[in-house]
DNA sequence: GGCATTTGCGAACGCCGTTCAGTTTTCCTA
DNA sequence: TAGGAAAACTGAACGGCGTTCGCAAATGCC
């Protein structure tokens, strides 16, 4: 007869207070600096008191990934619902989701760096690729206005999606706001972090303003060919 | 006065032994496998003898990645240089770098999974990011017929260059089992995701299609304006 | 209070990257 | 050619990693 001392519900509180250590410390010090030790010690937990509730290390790091994927998909799940509320234009949607995304990611660089630099080996969970998925399906609704057919409105997406991924995950890494900001404005970029930032948010705007023109000039020429 | 037993020359030797072993092991068990010791015993070298042809792991896997965009580089300005003689178009040109990226790197899944696994803390050194800079070379030489003015070629190059990478770096990271396997047995794909590697190059191709579309237009725009 | 059972602990195991005292090999000199 | 200094090489050792597991402590029913 199982006699329970932890009910489910310290499980589950205890589950939590251990993905918000492991978030604080990827803040502060990046995702190699999550170890089960220190994790223990943040805690005051026994090291081996952390695989009672979570069965790995690789699984705090995909939970703590996941919940900054949640946050992220509530910002803009609120944030779509105010401008479909106010009228706002396709285009508008979706600049908006380009703007979020970014400051999302960039307030928090290092959680954000942390999800691209899980191990490709593997596939993640299907209950992480469904959480991915949601952040998807909201630039499929934004998109869908332009864009029409579903299965255009898919590939479309994917596509902005993966372009803007593209171009936060080589701006975090330091491969491209370097030699970005050296090209716009020729100074000493030391500890230019503002004008980067603004430099990315700008390549992004410009990157689904093109997008977007080349989706509807392509369309118009679609509908064209179809009308005739 | 010291006596040089091992030459320069010899320490090169060494030294390129030991990133192919590395390069090897990463196309066959993924960076993860990449060890001091594992190298030493696919070399037959002691572990101490690797620290004296390179200073760190780290620098061994850097150099592996760095030999990859060496080969993806010099097959581009070949390609490249095969259609300028051809007189091929502009968009040809970028359409045939675009593929040749996506197969260089699907032919090699791990090894192109490794190049963006690196750990995101630190700046990798100026010679890589030279590296990197000659690959952004090749497609702003693509684009500037199309772009005219070279700010707008190089801010294009960056946001078309992030674009694949995202693309690829999307389907390497969430499907790689897949795409390994999807030239032999292709299957349904079942969340939209370019699972074979046909829907890949389809995707990216679109991708290109739709991003020059919107360049075009955004080009005549501004031309329209500007002469008026 | 007795005691089965759950919970919690941290030393131990086999990895990892890296170092370095000790050994072997090499080559110049005498 | 013997001697010896210097370079080259080795692998055990160090601290840290994720993970496991025997054992001590705490718990709740009789």
């Amino acid at each position: 007869m199982a006699r329970a001392k932890r009910s489910a519900a310290d499980l589950e509180a205890m589950r939590r207070r251990l993905i918000e250590a492991a978030r604080a410390i990827i803040a502060e010090h990046g995702l190699s600096a999550v170890t089960a030790r220190g994790l223990a010690a943040k805690l005051g937990w026994s090291v081996g008191a952390i695989y009672t509730v979570i069965p790995s290390i690789d699984a705090v790091t995909l939970e703590a990934n996941a919940a900054e994927l949640e946050e992220l998909c509530e910002a803009l799940e609120v944030q779509q619902a105010e401008l479909t509320a106010a009228g706002a234009a396709p285009s508008a949607h979706i600049h908006a989701i380009g703007s979020a995304y970014l400051n999302f990611a960039t307030a928090r660089p290092r959680n954000w760096a942390a999800i691209f630099e899980r191990d490709a080996e593997g596939e993640p969970p299907p209950w992480y690729q469904a959480r991915q998925a949601s952040l998807f399906t909201i630039l499929e609704r934004a998109l869908s206005p332009i864009t029409g057919a579903p299965h255009v409105t898919r590939r479309s997406a994917r596509a902005l999606w993966a372009a803007l991924h593209g171009l936060l995950a080589l701006s975090l890494a330091g491969h491209l706001a370097r030699v970005a900001d050296a090209a716009a404005a020729p100074k000493v970029d030391i500890s230019g972090a503002p004008a980067a930032l603004e430099d990315l948010h700008q390549h992004a705007q410009e990157l689904i303003d093109t997008y977007l023109a080349g989706l509807e000039a392509r369309l118009a020429k679609a509908r064209g060919i179809s009308a005739q």
